[in-house]
DNA sequence: TCAATAAACATTGTGCACAATTTAATTTCG
DNA sequence: CGAAATTAAATTGTGCACAATGTTTATTGA
């Protein structure tokens, strides 16, 4: 039995159980990262500086807009933000003026240190097994996949 | 082989995941609901409202903010903007002078019948099975259920 | 009864997202 | 070479989300 207008019911929607599950899971990371005086995106930007920057590369804005999906128009200001709070520096190279390049602080690599705990800290009080959310995870990523075709990593 | 900070690494984060497609998804609605010039959040609310008007129970400001997850904050400017667009009514019941009930205009239905081909023209370009998005939405739930224990509904 | 509390919505302020435009630097090619 | 096209960020403007506070109305309980 298929009511009138089934395809506009809000509850067999993937579209609004992607948005509301956004939501209740960045409502839970809020008071970790508070602790890290850290928005949500901000911690996002944070785990790919913290990731890219072992490594001997720099990182670019541009870099950081491919990997979180992210456009100047986001990121600068919250780059700026970032780097009042003195977590990192931003400076344009000279080889090419256009870009440019992000590096973590002192402050920000020792925020590290402090955010480590976060992911146990979040799935603490919750009741989902590692597995499923390992298999949630790999379907968005399909999703993801599909929507704008590209990706990259597996593990 | 763990990496030392696997646990902080962007790609094994089910919350970027979630964040990413969440966002991909809404881009992918965004020149469909261009066309009924709806935002995305706009297009939720006509959704419950499109649902819940067929009852004879008029919905209230907190019927949509316990469907939608959302509160006055968000609500109200966005139900002024609707208001304005003539797609619904806003007013106070006498009853009790402290709620808000929503009504659909004429134009508001009849932005349901334009509406009606929304989900079907977003899937058309996807190549994503209906039993693993459905799959996906019931996952969805469970993470919701499991943050915030309760949701109701099911199918 | 009526003061205290609670409920429903509105307001204010901050920080994303994202479209559209701008600015400046680099690349391409005629 | 030098104009046109491209690229990288920044800027501007709109619309969410959400915390915190305010305002008005309704409910409770001493």
């Amino acid at each position: 039995m298929t009511k009138p207008d089934d395809a506009l019911s809000l509850d067999n929607q993937v579209c609004f159980a992607l948005y509301a599950a956004n939501r209740a899971v960045t409502a839970r990371y809020r008071p970790l990262l508070a602790d890290l005086e850290l928005t949500y995106p901000q911690y996002l930007v944070m785990l790919v500086l913290w990731e890219e920057g072992r490594s001997d590369a720099l990182t670019r804005v541009s870099d950081l807009g491919r990997r979180l999906r992210l456009d100047s128009g986001t990121l600068t200001p919250l780059l700026k933000r970032l780097e009042e709070r003195g977590l990192l520096d931003r400076q344009r190279i000279s080889e090419d003026e256009r870009v440019v390049t992000l590096t973590l602080t002192d402050a920000g690599w020792s925020l590290q240190e402090r955010a480590r705990s976060v992911p146990q800290q979040l799935l603490c009080g919750v009741a989902l097994q590692p597995e499923r959310l390992k298999a949630l995870r790999q379907e968005l990523r399909a999703v993801l996949t599909a929507l704008e075709g590209e990706v990259g990593s597996s593990d």
